[in-house]
DNA sequence: GGATGATCCGAGAGCGCTCTCGCCTCCCGT
DNA sequence: ACGGGAGGCGAGAGCGCTCTCGGATCATCC
C-alpha cells in the first residue's frame, strides 16, 4: 500500500524538543555550540520521531551532494564481461560508503549516451566522477573534463588533450609485462612470443612496451596483435606457430588469450610448459585457475585500484571545498604494482 | 581550477526570455499551455545560457528523485565474482536511463551495511529499489520492505515473512534443470547424477527440484551437495565417482562446478561425453566455451532479467504517483525462460 | 558590582524549483 | 457588438534545509 507517511521535518523535531530549527540542525550535523542537556533533548526527539534529514533540501543550500558518478564506457567490451568490473566497483563502493558518499552508476555505450552523461554531469547532481574510459580517442574524458568536475580516471587515459591536471590510477602494466618476460627468460626460454591486447587501449600498449623493454631487438615476427578475446588468442597462436615453429614461450596480454593459446598449443601437440611456457596477465579468476595447465600470470589488485580511485577523488573534493589552493602539483598518476603468480604453465 | 561558475537558474532564463519563472518551468518540463513563439524564445534562452535544472530543488518540491537504488547483498559471493552481475546491471541501466532515472548502487557485506542501507532507503533519496538478495534468511528483504519503498527482487526471495506483494524476476531454474536432465535422458543416459549449488540459495534449490521432477525415485546417492565453486565441483565429482562408478551423466548446478567435474573426469580417464555426459547451468562465458570439451549448458538471459526488473519497478512507480488503486492483483513473480545450449560435453 | 567578552541559541532569509490561483487576453456564439 | 468561456501567463507561496547575525545569558576580571 506504500501509504507514504509524511516524514518528519526539522521543524517537527524542533517543536518536539522545544528548540529552534537552527539548534536541531546543529545537533544533527554534529556542529558544536549546543549545550549538553539541550543537545540530548534534541537527540531524543530525533529518535522518537525517526527523523531523517531530507537530502534534497540540504543539497539545495550546501551545493554538495555527497554522491559521485562512476562512469563506465562501452560495457560491451571485455572489461565489462569479466569480473574486473565488479571487483573495482566493490573497492570504490567500500571507500565511498566509508565516507558517506553515494555511488551513481552510469554505463555508456554510444554517442547519445555520451551526450546524456555530459548533461548529467553538467547538471551538478554529483560532486565528482570516477571514469573508466577504455579506448584511445574516446571523446568521453574530454567531455567530462569540460564539465569541470573533479575526476579520477581508471587506467591511464591516452588523452591527447593535455594531461595537465589529469588524475588517474593504473596498474603497472609495463612493469608487470617485464616481470612476466623476465620470468620466462629465467626459465631458460629465449624465443619468446607476445600476443598483444587491443592496441587502442593503453593497457595493451603498455604491456607491449614492457615486453619490448626486455626483449630488445626481438624478431618482430614474434609479436602478433590480438584483441583480448580467446578467439584472438587462438588465431594469434596459430599464426605464431606457423611463423616461428621454434618458439619456446608465449606471453599473452591477458588470461583469456592465454587460454586460447593453450588450446591451440595442445591441439598442435606442444606440451605446456615443457615445450612452450605460457604466461598470461590479469589473474582473472576463475579462468586462470581453470585452464589446463593452470596459468602463470600477472596479478593486479583490482579492488585496491577502485579504492584508491575513490580515495583520490574524495581527497580532491575536500580540497575543492575547503582550501582552494593547489590544482597544479597534484600527483597526476598513481601506478599500482603487480605481482607474478606462478602456476603450472610457466 | 574548477572555478565553479554559478550555474544559471530558472530565474535567469526567465529574465533573458522576458517571461516569468512559471513559464520557463512549463517549457522545460514539456507541459503545454505555452504558445509557440514564446516557448521558442524560452528554449533559445535555455540554450544560450546552458541552463540545466537543479535536481535538488526540483526534488524538494516534487518529492520525486528519478533515481532507484540497486542493492547487491554480499558481493563476496559467486554472483559478484562472475560476469552475471555486470550483465544484469547493464540491463537495468539501459532500462533506467531510457526513462531518465538514475542508478544508485549499494553494495552490502555485513550487518552494519544493512543498517546503513535501511537508513538510506528510509531517507527517501530514491523512489524505489532493485534488490539482489542471495541467501535464505537474509534480513535485507524484510528491512527493505519495511522501508515502504516499491521494490523488485532479483531471483525468487525465500522470504518467510509473507510473499504477499513481493515482486520478483527470476529465471526458470526448475524448468531449465528439467530440460537439462531430459536432454541427458534423450542421449540415452540413465544413471544421471546431480551436483547441487549452495542450497541456501533458491536458485540451487529450484534446480535440484527440477532434477528430481524428471528423475523421480532416483538413487539418492546420485545427488551431491556443492556450493557453486569449481572446487566443490571437483570434490563432488570425486565423491560421485566413488559412490557410483557406473554413472553415465552429470548435471551440475552451474558451469563452474561442471568445469571442476570435467577435470576430475579426465583425471580418472573418463571420456566426455562418450563415457560421461556433462551439462552445466548459466552459460557463463567465457567459462562454458573454454572448457575441454566445451560445455553443454542452460542459458538464462541475464540482461533481460535486469531490464525486466527495472521495467517492473518503473511501472510500479508510475502507478504509485498517478493511480493509487491495485496493490493486490499485481503479478508477484515473473519467470524468464531458459534455453539449452548444446556444445560438445553432452 | 558593573563592564567585557565569550558562548549559546533563535529569528529570518534564502537556496532553485513547482504549482496553485487568479488575471488578462482572445475567440466564439448570438 | 457584447457577454462568456477557454486558454495563456505571471505572482507568490512554500518545499526542508543551512547559515548568518544579533540578542540573551553567563562567567570573568578589575
Amino acid at each position: 500500500m506504500t501509504e507514504t507517511v509524511p516524514r518528519p521535518t526539522l521543524e517537527a523535531v524542533a517543536a518536539r524538543a522545544g528548540v529552534s530549527r537552527a539548534t536541531v540542525s546543529r545537533v544533527v550535523n554534529g556542529a558544536d555550540g549546543v549545550r549538553e542537556p539541550l543537545a540530548e533533548r534534541v537527540r531524543r526527539a530525533v529518535e522518537e520521531l525517526g527523523y531523517v534529514p531530507n537530502q534534497a533540501a540540504r543539497s539545495l543550500v550546501t551545493k554538495r551532494h555527497d554522491a559521485v558518478a562512476v562512469i563506465v564506457a562501452e560495457p560491451e567490451t571485455r572489461v565489462f564481461a569479466d569480473p574486473f568490473f565488479a571487483r573495482q566497483l566493490r573497492g570504490i563502493s567500500k571507500e565511498l560508503t566509508a565516507h558517506d558518499n553515494q555511488l551513481v552508476l552510469l554505463l555508456t555505450e554510444d554517442r547519445d549516451d555520451h551526450a546524456r552523461v555530459g548533461r548529467y554531469l553538467a547538471g551538478g547532481h554529483v560532486d565528482g566522477a570516477l571514469v573508466f574510459s577504455l579506448h584511445i580517442d574516446d571523446p568521453l574524458p574530454e567531455l567530462i573534463q569540460r564539465a569541470g568536475l573533479p575526476t579520477v580516471f581508471g587506467g591511464r587515459p591516452d588523452w591527447s588533450g593535455g594531461g595537465k591536471g589529469v588524475v588517474y590510477v593504473d596498474s603497472d602494466n609495463r612493469g608487470g609485462a617485464r616481470d612476466a618476460v623476465r620470468h620466462l627468460l629465467g626459465l631458460g626460454r629465449s624465443r619468446i612470443a607476445h600476443i598483444t591486447g587491443a592496441l587502442d587501449q593503453t593497457s595493451a600498449a603498455d604491456r607491449l612496451d614492457g615486453f619490448r623493454d626486455v626483449m630488445v631487438g626481438a624478431d618482430p615476427r614474434l609479436v602478433v596483435e590480438g584483441d583480448f578475446t580467446p578467439a584472438a588468442g587462438e588465431r594469434a597462436m596459430r599464426e605464431l606457430l606457423g611463423r616461428c615453429p621454434g618458439l619456446d614461450a608465449v606471453f599473452a596480454a591477458n588470461d583469456l588469450m592465454a587460454a586460447g593459446a593453450l588450446r591451440v598449443l595442445r591441439e598442435h601437440g606442444r606440451r605446456v610448459p615443457d615445450d612452450v611456457a605460457v604466461v598470461g596477465f590479469d589473474d582473472m579468476l576463475p579462468i586462470a585457475e581453470q585452464t589446463d595447465p593452470p596459468l602463470t600470470t600477472v596479478r593486479q589488485d583490482i579492488e585496491e585500484m577502485g579504492r584508491l580511485m575513490a580515495r583520490l577523488l574524495l581527497r580532491d573534493l575536500d580540497r575543492t571545498t575547503s582550501a582552494p589552493e593547489d590544482a597544479g602539483g597534484a600527483p597526476s598518476g598513481v601506478v599500482l604494482p603487480t605481482t607474478l603468480v606462478r602456476r603450472a604453465s610457466a
